[in-house]
DNA sequence: CGGCATCCTTCACGATACTG
DNA sequence: CAGTATCGTGAAGGATGCCG
């Protein structure tokens, strides 16, 4: 068992969250910001994006998600079901048949992951603009 | 100049977004996957959640993410400002003065990031428990 | 203050091989 | 089919030093 999350042993209790969003800072270097990152982890991202309200096999996960290892996607599905996000059901056949699917916590995290798919879909050509925009900028000074 | 986006040669071009975000990865491998590692890096994250309706300084940016080295904020800024989503403004005094904040674009981008920290700090003591769970039924499959 | 360049380490990840 | 275990590598990122 190599890559177990080693849970960083700074303090960390009592994240009131009373102080509201915008301060949500004060107490960061907790768990949220591990979280944050497992969250959005590129391949965690890509799972739940694609699992929406379908459950799906381990091999046939693997197709969609064009470009992961074998390896990521088994690791990437572990934490996600330890976490509570993913449910795992193995079907005791032969071959052996596996389907993952979101929990009800899954699916709330899936709204919201959609949006940041969704979002970057709606504005990848303005990225681009932006970017040659810049380049063009930085080549400008590299010439002089 | 070491770390300058290498933008994979792939085929990219025409993502047709006539058939709907259930099928986004048709052409995914595409740009929108690069963008979307961009946009959820775990720096790319903190700094737009922190430039909320504020501009903010380097150094001062810098003290709020806890956890930043220079160089990582460095390079994250660079990259946000590229990307169009912070407007990066040096005011010629000495010592010099920079300041970070969002652009137009970089805001819609906010709220949707806001949308998972918040996600993120609404379930933190679900997916605690959720893991605790977890690593006991792994304990006691590791007994028996 | 706000960088950039260099060096050096670590570890995330892919490739490969083996199993129930 | 759906994994696990092992090994090797590249690249991410921290530490440091210098500069306008």
């Amino acid at each position: 068992m190599e890559e177990r999350p080693v849970m960083s042993p700074g303090p960390c209790e009592g994240t009131d969250r009373e102080y509201e969003v915008l301060q949500w800072d004060v107490r960061e270097g907790c768990e949220v910001r591990q979280i944050l990152d497992r969250v959005a982890d590129k391949w965690s991202l890509l799972a739940i994006a694609h699992l929406d309200r379908q459950s799906l096999r381990f091999t046939e996960l693997r197709r969609r998600i064009e470009g992961i290892s074998q390896r990521m996607l088994t690791v990437t599905l572990r934490q996600l079901e330890r976490d509570g996000l993913v449910r795992r059901t193995v079907y005791p056949v032969v071959p052996p048949r596996v389907e993952y699917a979101l929990t009800p916590l899954g699916a709330t995290l899936h709204t919201t992951i959609q949006a940041l798919v969704t979002w970057t879909e709606d504005h990848q050509e303005e990225i681009a603009r932006a970017r040659a925009a810049f380049d063009a900028r930085q080549e400008e000074v590299l010439v002089s």
